[in-house]
DNA sequence: GATTTGTTCAAACAGTCGTTTTAGCATCGG
DNA sequence: CCGATGCTAAAACGACTGTTTGAACAAATC
C-alpha cells in the first residue's frame, strides 16, 4: 500500500477519534510509517489531508442516505421511519457484517468533533451530508402527522427523533458510564431502534392529535 | 477584582467554549490582563485552573439538581418529569432573569467538551454531577411505567428523554444550522419543554402498555 | 527602618506544532 | 549513459506550548 493510502487510513482513524486539532502530523506519520514531510507532499498540508478524510465521510453519508431513501421507496411512512432510525443506529455497530456496506462509526465521530469544534469545512459538511437527511426525516414526520413540513410541531418531533438517533451515534464518554451495558451489541441495537420508532410514533401521534398550542397546566 | 478571580472568570468562559486542550495559558492571561506566570503561581498549573473551573461547574449542577429534586417533592410524577425537563432546558437560555440562580450554558458546554475529549477529571465529574440526575430520572420513569428501575424498557425510555434534553443543552454547530430559528428564545424553550414532556409521556405510556419484546414486524 | 511575605513581571526554559528545505533515492524515457 | 520524474529522507525553520526562573515591587510585620 502506498504511503498516501496509509496516511489516509491512519488519519481517518485518528481524526475521527480525537478531532482535527488534537491530532499532530508527526503522530500520523509515525503511525503510518511515513516521513513528516509526506503529509505536505501528498496533501499540501494537514488541512489537505483532513479534507480528504472529510470528503470520504461526506460521500459515505450521502450515498448511504440516498441508498436508504431509494430502498425505502414509497413504502408506508411508518416503515420508512423504521428504516431511517435503523440505518442510523446500525452505523455505530462496530461489527457490521458487510464490510463494504458498513458505514462505520468513524463517520459520526468525525461529525461530532466537527460539530463541537468546527473547522472551515463545517458549513460544507452540513449542507452536503446532514441537510438531506434532515429534510427527508422532516418530510417523513410531516407525512406521519398529516401536517406541513414547516409546522412547528413537525420541527419539534423531527428534533426529538434526531436527538435520540444522535445520542446513539455520537461518541459520549458520560453516556457510556451512565447507561449500563454500553455500547450495545447488534441485537440490543436493533431492539433500541425498535424502541425509538415505537416511542417516537406514540409521541408523534399524540402531538398530531392536538393543535399546536402552549400547554399551561403545569 | 484580584488576578486570581479574573483568571477563573476568563478561564470559565474559554474552557467552556473551546475545551481544555484548545485553550492556551497565554490566551487566558492576555484576556485576564495577567502575566503568564500567574496561572502557575495561583493554581499550580493549567490543570489546577481547570480543576477550579470544573469544580464550580460540578457544584452548580449538583446543587441545582438537589434544589430541583427537593422542590419537586412528592408531587405527581408527570409534574416532576416536567420540572426535570424544564430545568434542563432552562440552563441553555442565555437570558436567565435571576442571575444568581442562572446555571448558565457554560456548564453544559464544559460537560460536552469533557464527554468528547475526556481529561483525567472525567470519571469524577460523571459520578458527582451526572449520575445523580440520571438516577433520579430513571426512578421517575420507572414510577411512570410502574416497572422496576432495572427494566430495560425503563433504561431505553430514560435514554430517549435524556437524549432530547441533551440535544438542547449541548452546543452543536450542525443543529444550529439544520433547525430553523435556533437558538430558541425563552418562550420557545418553554414550549419545547412542554413538547418533550408530552412527546415522551406518550412514548412512555406506549412502552409501558406492552411487555418488553422484540418487535419483528418491520 | 529593616525584614519578611504575597504578588507581579519580563525573560527564558525545553518541548511540540505545521511546514520548508535540501539532499538522496530509485525508476523511466531519451 | 543521461537527465527527468516521483517519492522519501533527515534536518532545520519559526511559531507556539506549559512551565520555571530571578528580579522587582508593595504592604505588612517585627
Amino acid at each position: 500500500m502506498t504511503t498516501r493510502d496509509r496516511l489516509v487510513r491512519v488519519a481517518t482513524k485518528q481524526f475521527a477519534a480525537h478531532g482535527y486539532r488534537n491530532v499532530s502530523v508527526r503522530d500520523l506519520c509515525r503511525a503510518a510509517g511515513a516521513n513528516v514531510a509526506a503529509v505536505n507532499y501528498h496533501f499540501g498540508g494537514k488541512l489537505g489531508l483532513y479534507r480528504e478524510v472529510v470528503g470520504a465521510a461526506v460521500d459515505a453519508i450521502r450515498t448511504s442516505s440516498e441508498r436508504m431513501i431509494f430502498a425505502a421507496g414509497d413504502r408506508p411512512p411508518v416503515e420508512r421511519l423504521h428504516r431511517y432510525v435503523s440505518a442510523y443506529l446500525r452505523t455505530v455497530a462496530r461489527n457490521g457484517r458487510a464490510p463494504d456496506r458498513a458505514r462505520a462509526a468513524w463517520v459520526h465521530q468525525l461529525m461530532a468533533h466537527e460539530s463541537m469544534e468546527p473547522t472551515p469545512l463545517a458549513p460544507w459538511i452540513a449542507e452536503q451530508a446532514l441537510m438531506p437527511r434532515i429534510r427527508y426525516l422532516r418530510a417523513l414526520v410531516a407525512e406521519l402527522m398529516d401536517a406541513r413540513p414547516t409546522d412547528r410541531r413537525v420541527h419539534r418531533c423531527t428534533l426529538s427523533i434526531q436527538a435520540q438517533c444522535l445520542f446513539y451515534a455520537a461518541p459520549n464518554k458520560f453516556r457510556d458510564s451512565a447507561f449500563p451495558s454500553w455500547p450495545p451489541g447488534s441485537a440490543e441495537l436493533a431492539a433500541a431502534a425498535d424502541h425509538i420508532v415505537e416511542f417516537s410514533l406514540a409521541g408523534i401521534r399524540h402531538s398530531a392529535a392536538r393543535p399546536a398550542r402552549r400547554a399551561a397546566r403545569y
